[in-house]
DNA sequence: ATGCATTTTTGCCTAGCATGCAAAATGTGG
DNA sequence: CCACATTTTGCATGCTAGGCAAAAATGCAT
């Protein structure tokens, strides 16, 4: 227990504060490691003393060990669904799905050396990218939802009832449609996310991010002269 | 370092066959218990004594426990690039990889039982599930090679000489369009069998592998009746 | 403040994963 | 049959993962 200095700040209870900063130790100094010495080589022992806590500790907060390196933000998920939901009715499923990804990765070039430290460290070792993926695979079937919600409710009636039945049926067998979409967004989020990276900083991430959903929304026809920019 | 002729032409030595029949027979053995006792619960242990070797021996064959269960075929891949490249000149490239990919997936309906069996022991535990898409993912960098290659070579030359210079260029950063043309492209694939599997057997996989491109060619626009089906 | 209930941390223990190393077993070629 | 190369195997080691119960920390009511 390194930090028994800061304890009144007010807010929540003071487990939770702890609980919080307990976590946000074990994965910043998980990160912090992992960038320097490759993340294949840190262990789990050496992640919780850095973090101040027992080794044991550790599974009290993370499944595996990886975890801790990929565990980002786990309310990303949720913030996506609501902006799809929220996004102005005008707007096609593509589109308010492009509006809801730029709002939650708007902070990504303000928060630019975290994401940079933990690009390095994903990158580094396929492994961990895996798992990456594997999270936002999870989104993503919340995200298909949402774009069923959004398409089933649709532009006539903003908040009409939903009929039961089709309801149930929707969550067994969601529609090819959204799931598409959903999949393929996340894939293009990704992709955007890794040529940025891949080019230090030459360009700004909005532009290859808007450059990739236009591509989509043009149906990905071979680019000629204009889009065509590495 | 004597070699005599080659002596790699085929699985004419007695010690490749083994070798290839010890790797089957883990593989099978791996896929075969989990799809009975889950695959959490098969330990390395009693994989290797159902496949009839050592424990210590799992490990020459599989890095992890889990690539028993995951590794299916290796050149898969490989094929998917070919047929890319030897498409009709006529095609555009999202054709192109739509045909490529369907040929690789031809089989799928006639080794159905296998690919089902296979199916459920990835669903039932999103962790293997995940090993599978890196393993997907290790493949779309090649792809996205091959398509660059397509479309460098372009509809112009046939098989004009490559510059040099921007091979090398082209390795170290790949342009933004066949990267997001190869991931998407995966990523469409996976929702195509997914749904497949989902719907047991109620569709045709070829029709619903017809319909998601034809999704992704027309830009994702929103379903209005006839597009619409789950 | 004190005592009690709840939650969290911790140490201990077991099972399993993964790898290096060297000896034994097995296939290969002369 | 004899060297030679490759593969298998046993042994030893370190790390991961989680169950369990004791101990510490925290929240709450009195």
């Amino acid at each position: 227990m390194q930090n028994v200095v800061e304890k009144k700040a007010a807010g929540s209870g003071l487990r939770e504060r702890k609980k919080r900063a307990t976590r946000a130790a074990l994965t910043e100094a998980a990160v912090r490691l992992a960038a320097e010495h490759g993340a294949e080589h840190v262990t789990v022992e050496a992640i919780s003393e850095a973090a101040g806590v027992s080794p044991r500790t550790f599974f009290n907060y993370f499944d595996a060990r990886d975890d801790a390196f990929v565990m980002v933000d786990a309310e990303s998920g949720a913030r996506v669904r609501r902006g799809v939901l929220e996004a102005p009715a005008g707007l096609s499923p593509l589109e308010a799905l492009r509006e809801a990804m730029a709002a939650e990765l708007a902070e990504i070039e303000q928060r630019h050396e975290v994401w940079d430290l933990h690009a390095r460290v994903l990158s580094a070792s396929p492994h961990l990218l895996a798992r990456s993926l594997a999270a936002h695979l999870a989104d993503e079937l919340g995200l298909a939802e949402a774009l069923t919600e959004r398409l089933g409710g649709g532009p006539a009636t903003a908040a009409g009832p939903v009929p039961s039945a089709s309801e149930k049926e929707r969550r067994r067998a969601l529609d090819l449609y959204p799931r598409l979409l959903a999949a393929v967004g996340g894939t293009a989020v990704r992709v955007a996310v890794e040529h940025w990276c891949a080019q230090q900083d030459r360009l700004a991430f909005t532009d290859v991010f808007r450059q990739v959903f236009e591509h989509l929304a043009a149906g990905l026809p071979a680019p000629s002269g204009e889009n065509r920019r590495r």
